[in-house]
DNA sequence: AACACGGTTGACCATCTAGTCAAGATTGTT
DNA sequence: AACAATCTTGACTAGATGGTCAACCGTGTT
């Protein structure tokens, strides 16, 4: 019997604190590292316990991994599935904006954890990009094609403005590394600037 | 005496052809599975090449990864120093972002080497980073503040206009996995598209 | 033909890594 | 206290992986 597949899940405090700590130092190397390029040990340390003791909570590497992604693809809907037809065109896509990018500052590793994936051909994600995402993304293109039609917004493939958003805010988290770089790495923070930028940039664009 | 640090090339034939397979076959298997999740192995197969042959040109892995990146990190520049302070700003801008979006079709594979480095924190890149690519970068964006100041452009940060035309160029390359599954993987081709669409975005952007 | 050099490889090794296990420590309950 | 259930771990195994090496093969030059 699989222990993190079980049904019904009666845990412990124990149990619930460890198995948040392992997720938690899992999600830092996986989002470092990559699937492969992390090893049990590497997550055993980072979470300060013994590799066999980390066996005890998941049935492997990939349990781990696994929980973690299905843990993330839940909340990685959300902001799009919040876009109300019903609602101001350009209010409703600011406001996704807005909530995406704040998701890649207080979340970087998640986003790095599914970057990671994605780059890599998606291997584990196949189901969830062409199932659920997929049809969310059809609704919503949707939703903003009639806005366009009626005239509320720039004229635009919709699809590719999705992911136009996706790109512009994810950068900041994905790519985090390079912006640090390039840029004095002491004085600015990579993410300084970017919510005017991307507000500026948006209102100009979806502006008919 | 290592293999590829010699500073005298004398190659045959053989040698020319051979290092170019294995390059060649290296690009594929890195830009798919990342440095840690690429064997030696999988480097040979895709090669058709024995590993022991492959280690008679290459000192070890770290070798041909290395000669993948600074290959790539020559190229990576051209089309951002070809950005001419005293051509037409939007012409120049739109020709760069042209230019990079070509890339990213013609190239995705060496993208995703790119991307891949990025995301993982960039440890084999650091110097280049903060070397040329810096010094590039802060040149060109003095120069985009000079032409908006100019009333040429509109006024935005400099810095973000360029990280925004490297994550929409390179986004179809590096989640092409992503805008292949959210599609019809079959109907819609990743890049389909996209070039009318950036064009239209930074049309309307940089335009006061 | 014979020689030298470049090119190729099967067999091998040391190390790393995912995962096991049995024995021991801790915790909660009566 | 005593018992059972949960929790923890040192020591181990099997297989993967980067890299080596001595022997063998191919090619061009004399």
């Amino acid at each position: 019997m699989s222990k993190t597949t079980s049904p019904s899940k009666p845990q412990t405090r124990i149990q619930k604190r460890n198995i948040m700590i392992i997720l938690d130092a899992a999600l830092e190397v996986f989002s470092t590292y990559g699937f492969r390029g992390t090893t049990l040990d590497q997550i055993a340390r980072q979470a300060g316990l013994s590799k066999p003791n980390v066996l005890y909570y998941f049935d492997g590497k990939e349990a781990i991994h696994l929980a973690l992604l299905s843990q993330l693809l839940e909340t990685w809907l959300d902001p799009l599935r919040a876009i109300d037809p019903q609602g101001d065109p350009k209010t409703e896509l600011m406001r996704y904006i807005r909530h995406k990018l704040q998701m890649s500052r207080d979340f970087p590793r998640e986003s790095r954890l599914f970057a990671n994936e994605i780059v890599q051909g998606a291997p584990r994600m196949e189901a969830f990009l062409q199932g659920d995402l997929r049809d969310l993304v059809d609704e919503k293109a949707s939703v903003i094609q009639v806005w366009m039609q009626e005239g509320k917004l720039t004229r635009l493939d919709p699809f590719h403005l999705i992911f136009s958003i996706w790109a512009l805010t994810q950068h900041y988290a994905d790519f985090e590394a390079q912006i640090r770089l390039v840029r004095g790495s002491n004085i600015v923070q990579p993410h300084d600037g970017s919510e005017d930028f991307l507000d500026q940039v948006f209102q100009k664009l979806l502006t008919p």
